[in-house]
DNA sequence: ATATACTTGTTACTTTTCGTAACCTCGTTT
DNA sequence: AAACGAGGTTACGAAAAGTAACAAGTATAT
């Protein structure tokens, strides 16, 4: 940024809920530990940016990956304390968008 | 969006916060109305992006596109109530990053 | 009248990211 | 040993973003 006055953390922040997908996979994991398969088929993301964006989201420390040997293996994708308090920014968005969007505007991902 | 406890508006702002810089204009912009080239130096935008970013968040009613036939051309950019109503989610994205994100994390675009 | 300056864009082109579909791995079941 | 199910990865074409040069409109200077 070549702004003073922008924070650098807020620049931080926003280029990571502005990375495509992360908003949708911190919501769906807001209700709970998610599957590999449960996030790709409740999210119109593919595996390849799925894999993609669960390791990018592990390395900034928003969510975690574990194995559990079942048969077959189980993984399963949680927020972690940082991620968890990324609650307050989906409420907000939430609530903007139930004021102010109206239903014309609804998106072709939608329909 | 496969599933359907996805509430269609939350999708919807979600993509309109996701899409690059489109948080970063609407910061900008939330300090009050800016013309296209302060907003082009304060952002690491380019004019081209900027220009298509400016129009698509006129055409969701976010901003307005003044004209000033002063000399020369003076055009102001500022948010609509819509787009004011937007800075709830903006101050939870500067709160939770203020508090997460830590020093070493800090990108590139920072640098 | 012509040239220059300033702001607000636009065009042409390259690079990066995304989307799609086929494929791989590993442990188990048949 | 062949097939299966979960969790990915690879290869490749399409779309979006980045870069830099240029153009339109208007006013002032020469």
């Amino acid at each position: 940024m070549k702004s003073a006055d922008l924070c650098p953390r807020f620049e931080t922040g926003m280029e990571l809920l502005s990375k495509r997908w992360n908003g949708f996979i911190i919501f769906r994991l807001l209700e709970g530990s998610q599957r590999f398969s449960e996030l790709e088929s409740s999210l119109p993301i593919s595996g390849r940016l799925l894999s993609e964006r669960l390791k990018e989201l592990e390395a900034a420390g928003i969510t975690t990956r574990t194995v559990y040997p079942d048969t077959p293996v189980r993984i399963e994708y949680e927020l972690t304390e940082k991620g968890r308090a990324l609650r307050p920014v989906i409420t907000s968005i939430r609530e903007w968008a139930e004021k102010w969007v109206n239903p014309e505007e609804l998106d072709s991902m939608n329909q």
